[in-house]
DNA sequence: TTGTAAGCGTTATCAC
DNA sequence: GTGATAACGCTTACAA
């Protein structure tokens, strides 16, 4: 009724209902024992004051915010639109907010909404970090005391929950699949950015274990690992590191598809990369499965949708979100045990988009 | 160093640093005038005791917080993702942090979302309504003074800015490009739900207008705006709604293509629908566009990349979020014109899925 | 430039 | 069950 700005507090409440500023709060913040009379007047005085309460007072006589600081990469990358709902599902099934922040892979970026976040006195941290350099931010939140889980992207350095998915059997699985179909020159798009795709640029992609934090190194290996038990060389050509966009993919393809001997199945290492992979393929006319094999990471919604249907390796993205936030949960409620980090399975879902290796001459087997 | 638990205040740093409260709040905070020596000090003490601002403190005496509410139907769609971080870019470039809710288009939970969001006493409010019906709670708001900007969809009872796409200038336009081509059966996926749907299913689709706060109310209205101008009869055999899952479209797809006459052109009213009605032509092998032509809402990622390229109606996602958070801060930065509405144009993006009509014999024309 | 002291709107601790 | 009153950590007149 009464609209005035900056709206009521508890006394005016309590002076209209004539009871002390205490019996309305306890009457209005359902704490404490206040009678049902009581109960019924302080009701009514607040609706007619439109009295709302503020949370900053309560939390900052509380200690606590009900509130969780989410920092991602990218929000509009789809991964990590999933990952944001399985946690947001989570945390307000719980009575949390979710306050977020988008990172763009920026170090800086991260470490400056870390302490934001912090000053803003969220119950707990969700983070994906972007880098796994610079980690001083994180451990100083874990140590502080602030409640925090890593998503995605595991730091050993940083005494926190973490919440991963086995990248690197992933990508060996989806290869091991290939060579199992007599594929042996397999092409690789890794979307690495040109500073880590140098360090690995030596032979057989041996400096891969020093960044198996990163989520695309971790698949690199595990394809490495399984060219490596069917006895195939790893050779450098094949593996091509363009840039993470669609446009970088259908670069990639067409250098590898030019090379002396074309691979005869692609890996692409997220499904931004496997799209542009497909594109190229059309676009030089390539015939998929029947002339080269293609296989994705991620099921994105169009994976089924497409010619051929793509065959993918599928991770629990939205349960990478929710057991984060189940976890963070858990730490905030009060949990001390020592560090969690769960391990998600993937599972290789084959479409349309695999087929035996073409023309598997001996020759040929053996020279790659 | 000090790694107390609950951390140190000012009053701690002003300790430390031989200077009043007061003198310490100024120097952490970058207000008021200070001398470089103390600057100094204060900062020495405060690095020394680990001091962290406390923002929850610092919003109850200031009245702002420096955060902006964002309420959403489903982040975990492509489109909302986009527009959040349309939003989310504009937000942090001006020194504000996002705190998000998905409503699951249930009026209830945006409701209640919008109380939790005022009284954690946020800066601005951005909603993407649920529900034009029940809006009180928007209207609150409105006249509380919180300022508010209503995201993709527009409700005339609420008085605030609003940031909308043309839906029906978008389907009109689309809809004409395939009667042009000579398309007459035209098929529509709409997803709509049941309840919607049946409101609808009036001769003519002329029940539309009472509900064209829906956006997909509002493209199906510019389908019939442009069947009706080139002659043609609406008819309820080819507007489908069978929700709004890929699953759905496909089904819808093969119930418009068991037709007797059945369409030569389909459009679906979102991306997840031209999903679905993509991959059920390919499975019932018609072949598009030989055979049906096909249009998309929204330039998902993978309409360029598939096979044969998807036509579409391209929104400016991106800048929904971005242009509505902008009149956002311009309220909260106290600007009191009326309420603005800006109404976004769409853009025809033609690729190769639309082609002329099949065999258009006279007669056929005419019995449609 | 610096210090004193009065709030901001709650909850929490006591008495009664 | 109810009422004073002291925090919570900060900003902000106002005075010095």
């Amino acid at each position: 009724m009464d609209e005035r700005r900056g709206s009521a507090t508890i006394p005016d409440v309590a002076r209209l209902a004539g009871v002390s500023t205490a019996t309305a709060a306890r009457a209005l913040g359902n704490y404490g024992s206040v009678s049902a009379a009581t109960r019924e007047k302080v009701g009514q005085a607040a609706a007619a004051l439109g009295y709302r309460a503020n949370s900053l007072a309560r939390s900052m006589v509380t200690g606590t915010t009900n509130t969780l600081g989410v920092v991602l990469s990218d929000i509009e990358n789809p991964f990590f639109s999933r990952v944001l709902r399985g946690i947001s599902d989570v945390a307000h099934g719980a009575g949390f907010e979710v306050v977020l922040v988008n990172t763009d892979e920026s170090s800086d970026t991260e470490r400056n909404a870390v302490r934001v976040l912090t000053e803003k006195r969220v119950d707990g941290l969700l983070v994906c970090p972007a880098d796994a350099g610079s980690t001083d931010h994180l451990r100083w939140v874990a140590e502080a005391g602030t409640p925090l889980v890593l998503v995605d992207r595991r730091i050993r350095q940083v005494p926190a929950d973490s919440v991963v998915v086995d990248n690197r059997a992933a990508a060996r699985a989806a290869t091991q699949r290939l060579t199992e179909l007599g594929h042996r020159r397999i092409g690789l798009i890794t979307g690495m950015d040109g500073e880590l795709a140098e360090r690995f640029a030596v032979p057989g992609l041996r400096g891969i274990e020093r960044a198996l934090i990163n989520t695309t190194a971790g698949r690199a290996a595990g394809y490495r690992d399984a060219l490596v038990e069917v006895g195939v060389e790893v050779r450098s050509e094949y593996v091509v590191s363009e840039g993470f966009r669609r446009e970088d993919a259908v670069r990639a393809t067409k250098q590898l598809m030019s090379l002396d001997g074309p691979p005869t199945a692609i890996l692409a290492l997220d499904s931004l990369l496997a799209l542009g992979a497909m594109q190229a393929l059309r676009e030089l006319g390539v015939r998929c499965p029947d002339d080269v094999s293609l296989v994705g990471f991620d099921d994105a919604d169009w994976t089924e949708a497409v010619t051929p249907p793509l065959t993918v390796v599928a991770q629990p993205v939205q349960r990478i979100g929710s057991e984060a936030c189940r976890l963070l949960l858990e730490r905030i409620a009060g949990s001390t045990r020592p560090p969690v980090h769960r391990v998600l399975r993937t599972e290789l879902i084959e479409r349309g988009s695999v087929a035996p290796a073409p023309r598997p001459h001996r020759a040929e087997r053996l020279s790659s």
